[in-house]
DNA sequence: GTCTATATTCTGATAGAC
DNA sequence: GTCTATCAGAATATAGAC
């Protein structure tokens, strides 16, 4: 069968992680919600009943997502390590625009959102250190995928950082 | 002479960081700002005549800051390396508050608070890449800083992580 | 399921008293 | 320099028509 349209429902979700992620938690409000996704007010507020309901449907979803990409990670052809630094630059995939969505809720003081991404950071640095058996080194990795990500979200975009990272690993025999 | 009470002007700009920071740039109204400092609302326009001003307030005084930050870093004893890795988790320090605080105006799509923080970061890596003659290990080592200060501002606090990077840095003979 | 109309509160900003 | 009063517009949310 053909692939489905997305639900009206899962547009919303989509048009409130957009808006977060290119013009910050200020500009995510629900009647520019609405609009991204071709809605009228009363449409969204039919969907999720209130702002917190959108936050708990995408933070649902991101869970979703996080589930099948550790399971992706621990099974990768090129390994977990550089499956991980792959993906902590932006790729534009639906996760990545999920991850960078929580992370602006997080700021806004909620728990919610902060705990989701703690879980899912836990995941990745299981599997990292499972897969390198050296605690330091597998929160070293986990620090400069962290950091390829903040400067990817923040605008600091060096096309050759992921190249650097190689290099220097490559000193460590990995 | 004893050192000055802070005046209201800068009492108004650790408000507006302080409540960025922590409760992040939604919280951060000028009602929020003008009772966290002490004042009325309108006694804050008096100083600042808009919201914009306000922000340019933030950056001018953290530009300040930045340029001690970076001679400090040059002339650290410890040296640049460990001086940048130590600061990059949050000290609490005014300088480290006005950054998380322009991170979050950045984020908000507000050019002037990127440009100011990327000025910041091509200071950081000059002096990283000087010392260390190696612009490879010089991205690795600020991406390193980055994930840090990324974890740390973000909640993910590991009290190991900084340990952990210097176990690995050692086995490159840093 | 989606829309329009409306109520309520919040937000940024002005004017003018003290 | 700081305050109170006030306003226009935005933000969240409800009610009810279609």
């Amino acid at each position: 069968m053909p692939p489905e349209e997305p639900s009206t429902r899962d547009r919303l979700l989509d048009a409130f992680e957009t808006l977060l992620v290119t013009e910050g938690s200020r500009a995510a409000t629900l009647d520019a919600v609405a609009a991204e996704a071709g809605v009228s007010k009363g449409g969204l507020l039919y969907h999720f009943h209130s702002k917190d309901e959108l936050v708990e449907g995408m933070l649902d979803r991101m869970r979703l997502m996080g589930e099948r990409d550790a399971t992706a990670m621990r099974t990768a052809p090129q390994g977990p390590v550089d499956y991980y630094l792959e993906t902590s630059v932006d790729s534009g995939s639906a996760f990545d625009r999920a991850l960078i969505a929580a992370a602006r809720i997080a700021q806004e003081n909620d728990e919610r959102a902060s705990h989701a991404l703690a879980e899912l950071r836990d995941q990745w640095f299981a599997v990292l250190s499972d897969h390198l058996g050296d605690e330091a080194l597998a929160r070293t990795i986990q620090l400069i995928g962290d950091g390829l990500y903040f400067d990817d979200t923040s605008g600091f975009t060096d096309p050759r950082a992921l190249e650097h990272v190689r290099d220097v690993l490559a000193r460590l025999d990995l």
